[in-house]
DNA sequence: AACGCGGGGGT
DNA sequence: ACCCCAGCGTT
């Protein structure tokens, strides 16, 4: 494989994204996190958005969770945004404000892994290091005919040592980028343009009808299904949410109070349910089904109901003990949310 | 090594 | 319906 080929492509078919004008390790990192498990699309408008709300590092470490998580709403794996929060603040405490500069220290920050720590050092700081994504694994496994998993601790190092050979006499980062970029827009999961590509006729997988085979498939994940009951608690001026705090999906985001089931429910047994289990000496009604949707994500199926509850005395009163916070319908767009809880939001206050 | 963690887009 | 996306942290 002949580096300068690649870095010619890269040179004459690289994207102008927002990240690629700055050599900015700031920059350079946030782009790196925004990026992980999302397409490019997706990730620049949270990109730009971000930047413009958190323009360096001290910015990013005295802002709260919360304002953080509400810039990434939508954008989903929320561990990368609180991770990227204590980061920040890492940086300010422990490193006066200044971005470290080598592999091993920014491999240290929390969401940082060897992908990431290879990606900034090598793109901000001129580090040789790999930086080993889904895009070169692809690239590599076709081309070389590399049949090594990429998630066994061999496979690893089989293609970072793959990496590190090519990229021996050649500017880390402008390598690294070329790779993932030939691999996302030439080398694609499906339908690569193998016709017109300019490693075709070494393309192991190419010439051997192997490109549907590699690189290997990852295990089939199991899709649980849950059931969220939620409450839409109403009362003069407002509604009340709850932050989701256990190690679960959507940690730290806000909801309406939530009652889950490990099976389909309805609303007569959910009233029972709900009087004997939670609610015990509080009257309470639920009055109709607001809203429903089965939201579907990569690893669960939530099947959530959206329930008007009227509770008879006074439910502010009984807020601080079930963790209830109060808050007025204008409010609501200071708190982050899952997609989930936006759509229903929406619906249910303003197409009602 | 296996699993949990979101949501969107392409086919 | 299935696959994949500039992966990481925990178990």
């Amino acid at each position: 494989m002949k580096i300068e080929k690649l870095l010619n492509w890269y040179h004459e078919n690289k994207r102008d994204l927002p990240w690629r004008r700055t050599k900015n390790p700031y920059f350079i990192w946030i782009s790196e996190i925004i990026c992980q498990q999302t397409s490019v699309a997706n990730a620049i408008p949270y990109y730009n958005r971000f930047v413009e709300k958190f323009p360096d590092v001290f910015s990013l470490a005295e802002a709260s969770e919360r304002d953080v998580l509400v810039l990434w709403q939508g954008l989903g794996y929320y561990s990368r945004a609180r991770n990227l929060h204590q980061s920040a603040q890492i940086i300010v405490n422990q490193f006066q404000g200044e971005f470290p500069t080598q592999y091993q220290e920014i491999l240290q920050l929390k969401g940082v892994g060897e992908y990431t720590a290879g990606a900034v050092a090598s793109i901000a700081f001129d580090e040789k290091q790999p930086a080993v994504d889904g895009n070169v694994i692809r690239v590599l496994s076709r081309i070389f005919g590399m049949f090594e998993s990429a998630v066994t601790a061999s496979g690893k190092k089989a293609f970072k040592n793959k990496v590190m050979d090519l990229m021996k006499n050649t500017k880390p980062g402008d390598f690294n980028q070329a790779l993932m970029e030939f691999g996302a827009l030439q080398c694609t999961p499906q339908n690569p343009l193998c016709e017109n590509c300019i490693f075709n006729l070494e393309c192991y997988a190419f010439q051997n009808r192997a490109v549907a085979d590699l690189p290997l498939k990852k295990k089939k994940i199991s899709v649980k299904n849950r059931y969220f009951n939620y409450f839409v608690i109403e009362h003069t001026g407002g509604i009340l949410l709850k932050k989701r705090e256990e190690n679960n999906i959507w940690k730290n985001l806000y909801e309406f109070p939530l009652f889950e089931t490990d099976e389909l429910i309805d609303i007569s047994a959910l009233q029972t349910l709900l009087q004997s289990k939670i609610l015990k000496k509080i009257p309470f009604i639920l009055s109709e089904r607001l809203y429903y949707k089965k939201h579907k994500l990569s690893h669960q199926t939530i099947h959530a109901d959206f329930y008007g509850i009227i509770i008879i005395t006074d439910i502010t009163k009984h807020a601080e003990k079930y963790g209830f916070l109060s808050i007025s319908i204008p409010q609501f767009v200071q708190y982050p949310v899952s997609e989930l809880i936006k759509t229903a939001f929406q619906t249910i206050f303003y197409e009602k």
